[in-house]
DNA sequence: AACTATTTATAAGA
DNA sequence: TTCTTATAAATAGTT
């Protein structure tokens, strides 16, 4: 989505994908949050790449996301 | 997105949330996995409904997206 | 389940 | 890196 199509494979560019995964991240937690208050769902999202972790859980009632990312 | 805006709040009614679900839980599951091969990560996705459960982690390497989910 | 009118996300660029 | 903008993609309401 953008100025021209993307192939959906590894970005090689190392600086160019960690600008991609911020705005997808961005993007995708958004998307979860809606998600989650439209329909009534809880939504979790998890994302860790091989080099560092960190995870947030679903609250403890059934509304808000849970997202957990760390690039590098 | 749409033909018209819609106010980011629980639907109301029942089969236009199921319908919605439907949509936005495939969506979500496309931008999570776009998200793993382009940016190199892993990606998990968990939702589940106050009635009942499904769950699906990520896979063994770190590529493949989980997705969970079930709606009534 | 399909179809589009619109809205939204976002790839490049500035 | 933060903002802009042209374009691709997602999707709300409809058929």
């Amino acid at each position: 989505m953008g100025r021209r199509k993307l192939e959906i494979k590894r970005i090689e560019s190392k600086s160019s994908r960690q600008v991609t995964f911020t705005k997808r991240r961005n993007g995708l937690m958004k998307k979860a949050n809606q998600l989650a208050i439209l329909c009534d769902v809880e939504v979790a999202v998890i994302i860790f790449s091989d080099r560092g972790k960190l995870y947030h859980f679903a609250g403890p009632n059934n509304r808000p996301l849970g997202l957990a990312t760390r690039c590098y």
